[in-house]
DNA sequence: CTGAAAGCGCTTACAG
DNA sequence: CTGAAAGCGCTTACAG
């Protein structure tokens, strides 16, 4: 019963005793702290390696106060543009040496309950928030963690965004549209949409339609905006209701390539074609939106990622103020789109 | 300078204070710990909830050695399979009151790095792995944790795993094409692939393809089994070097949906049709396969993630062994296959 | 059921 | 450049 050989982690007494160092020399060498002579430096090392020594987070973070974390919250992890993010964000983050916390608030009581608790307090360094249209209070609760806030695609006073200009991305689109001698242009977006994640973007770029519409003189038939929910179902459903109008448009724009693809199937099982009865543009340069050829506004998806995890990584390191970042978005020519056939 | 009103964080200490009572109350009360009077329980929440106070994970995990944290470690964040499965993941360890950590290993140094270094030492109460196929050293070094370790789409001795059985799925994919009558069978796989996350899958749906057709008595052709590396593009590619082969194949069994969206892309582009030149099978279910009218084999994909983080939330709270789950793959018939034309 | 006190394993002024 | 020591903020046997 008397001592027995207990194998258990090592500490960081254990590195200093068999560096013949305090353990204050060791954590400044581990931490890559200055003022250590490099042999000494060497010699922990050593010793560290020797003992499969790896420091306790949890001791490191109530000492340092410090958490080399960031917590990453989404409203949706299973969508194709949040899943391109988030493999953005996490490499780079993981890259710079911070742990990745992240939080799905895909229904309303999730959101609720992550502003009302806050589980994120105390616990991480940073905060970036994908595509979650905040309210004020929300904004408020977040900055009032202390840490470094950004988002990608939502702008509010105190935090750093990444985005892209919606509305010109959609005004380019019609324009296009205007430019091939359509005149009936129709849209597909999430106008109506109870989803308030996606009610934001969708009522933007619908101001660029409109725009566009209206600096080319023309009006809009009531019944050529219509509700595609950001789905693929919905854009199958919205391009129906689109061909049922009394007067159908000749092109359509939809607010996201997932939407057009859905337009571009109702389009096939009506025995109708694309570009050749209906043009059609999208918006996002989705992976898929190349094989398909579709006409589209791309916007660079994990630079977004990127750029919003690069400047939170700054702004730990240096105090930083906030930032805003616009991303271009560009006209991508394909071949759901074309002149309009004089009839 | 003095006395000057620092607002800070409460501590456990304003809390006990107010409630006028000890720290270990209020850390009893707080944990939900049994041995507490109900109005004292009801008076430590209150101060706390007054104070605003929320304890510090570091120094509670500090303290009682759990970090309330499991990782969640994937080779890609951005593909379709595993948001689905990360997003049932952390809806499931959210609502137990887990943190969920997350890690990518989307290229070869990054995972050397991860197994390495073993980022979540001490900094995790479970490790959760998808579809990233193991070597008997990295499930060593995982295990070496301490820690529950479960995987989706892995087996391995000491983990527990949740799958689906992948040959059956295969097999029954090639049994309806033989049933419909063809003969002329092709696959596309992710064969040849150097990207290992993805060898293992491929080659046990591989094992059935070609076990179904054994059973038939068939014979495989030479250049009936084409790479199409689980992409879309893949697919495109792969069914156009079905489609160069001497004698073509009439129906073709694409590993996962969106290769056989790749196939289906490149026989519209041949001019030709399906299911009339050439049936298509898919695996997966993906949420556009219903859309396309794709034949399939369906996986449940969401049910794979929740009951993998289920299972280590139960074997974390109750100290449970590993088990192995698997959940029934279904063919589902849709349009895009159909008894051989007799010519 | 409740409290005093030790201990979790680090980091970091403060001296030297 | 290096060390002794206090302190980070909890949790949990141990007594009572």
């Amino acid at each position: 019963m008397t001592g027995q050989p207990r194998r258990t982690t090592p500490r960081i007494g254990d590195v200093a005793r068999r560096a013949g160092v305090s353990t204050a020399t060791v954590s400044r060498a581990l931490t890559g702290a200055p003022h250590v002579s490099p042999d000494l430096r060497e010699r922990v090392l050593a010793a560290a390696a020797e003992l499969g020594y790896v420091v306790s987070p949890s001791a490191s973070r109530l000492a340092s106060g410090q958490t080399r974390s960031v917590a990453v919250v989404a409203p949706f992890l299973d969508r194709w543009f949040f899943g391109q993010v988030l493999a953005a964000v996490e490499e780079v983050l993981r890259e710079a040496g911070y742990d990745v916390l992240l939080y799905g608030l895909p229904n309303a009581a999730a959101r609720e309950a992550f502003f009302t608790d806050l589980p994120v307090r105390r616990r991480v360094d940073a905060v970036l928030v994908l595509t979650l249209p905040l309210t004020a209070s929300e904004t408020d609760a977040l900055l009032g963690l202390g840490v470094p806030v950004g988002a990608v695609g939502v702008r509010a006073p105190g935090l750093s965004s990444v985005g892209i200009d919606d509305e010109a991305g959609a005004l380019a689109a019609v324009n296009h549209l205007l430019n091939l001698g359509h005149t009936r242009i129709g849209m597909i977006g999430g106008g109506t949409s109870d989803d308030w994640a996606r009610f934001t973007v969708s009522r933007t770029r619908a101001r660029g339609y409109r725009a566009a519409l209206i600096a080319a003189g023309q009006e809009i038939p009531t019944g050529y905006q219509v509700d595609g929910r950001f789905t693929f179902p919905g854009g199958v459903l919205g391009m129906a209701q689109l061909l049922a109008h009394p007067t159908p448009p000749t092109a359509v724009f939809a607010q996201s390539d997932e939407m057009a693809m859905g337009a571009l199937d109702t389009l096939r099982h009506a025995g109708l074609t694309c570009p050749g009865d209906v043009s059609i543009i999208g918006f996002d340069d989705h992976e898929l939106a190349e094989l398909i050829d579709l006409t589209t506004i791309g916007q660079p998806v994990s630079a977004q990622g990127r750029a919003a995890a690069r400047d939170l990584v700054t702004r730990m390191a240096t105090g930083a103020a906030p930032t805003v970042t616009t991303l271009p978005t560009r006209l991508i020519l394909r071949a759901t789109t074309r002149v309009l056939a004089l009839t």
